[in-house]
DNA sequence: ACAATAATTGACTGTTTTGGTCGGATAACG
DNA sequence: CGTTATCCGACCAAAACAGTCAATTATTGT
């Protein structure tokens, strides 16, 4: 089992792309700067999102990425798993040569531990956490303070 | 958050020497042999355990190791950190630094998460998991089947 | 006293994973 | 056409992991 900062900048990147689904295509720079990750890097993560199916990725002007379907069906575990492609907790994946041939005195634990991590973060989705009031809050000291009503380019 | 052979190297490790709590010091060869790991690398993992009084190293012939308080004051959390120092699954280790000054949009998740995994593996003692019936089962499939009681230095 | 045993210590090594950069190719839009 | 942005692959430094090795120290049995 490994979480890792990559994991956890993936999950905080589709956070990002529920948070402003409504805007059309986001691009990685936006991202980047907000959520304060290296954009190189993001484009690493967002391959595996994107071979995933997690997110569509639209090129030329004004495209970015998009959720590759509905916030409520993307659960964490679906980002880390994406990014990460084990959450396992044995050693063995599963099978049970941990030990020679046989499991390993604990094999059983490590399997019941994966289980658990995978229930919580499995029924977690980006919707759930769209609607938390501390990423409410988080999201809106982000914004970069519109006045009017979007404001276009004024990059 | 990371758990990796070394964690679980320990556990079952500890585990082992509690399976063998009547029987007097456990030597770290006996360990390597019964478990498959290497005699070198347990030196390094005892170490730690040791300074964290997890167990007690009795030197000399006949020495070993034994657990250093009872196995129901064990938890399979306390092995772990012992080894790892930590099971934190946030970034910045409880501190709010993770993204710039402020938090970031996903700490208190990985705040959560590491709640429930110290929850799970905290409710887990070393005899909780000796009376596993499985455990029990491997546990005689790797004693030496002594015909008499106990054969002394047949080594 | 002596030898054998086994913990204890510290330095050292090879491999994998992480986190990240860089350059270029490709597609879309104006 | 030029700009914007995704895509793709190679590359890299540092850290963590897994493991080895040699030397030292303490204890026990003879």
């Amino acid at each position: 089992m490994r979480l890792t900062t990559r994991g956890r900048y993936a999950v905080t990147a589709m956070l990002d792309l529920a948070l402003h689904y409504d805007r059309g295509p986001v691009s990685l720079a936006a991202i980047a700067e907000r959520q304060g990750i290296s954009q190189s890097y993001l484009e690493q993560l967002f391959a595996r999102l994107r071979r995933n199916g997690l997110v569509d990725g639209l090129r030329g002007p004004g495209g970015g990425y998009r959720l590759g379907r509905p916030g409520d069906s993307i659960s964490v575990a679906d980002v880390i798993d994406a990014v990460n492609e084990t959450v396992d907790a044995t050693r063995c994946g599963g099978q049970r040569n941990c030990h020679g041939e046989k499991r390993c005195l604990t094999h059983d634990l490590w399997e019941e531990l994966s289980c658990q991590i995978r229930d919580f973060l499995g029924n977690v989705s980006l919707d759930q956490l769209v609607r938390r009031k501390s990423v409410q809050t988080l999201h809106r000291m982000q914004e970069p303070h519109d006045k009017e009503a979007r404001p276009q380019a004024t990059v």
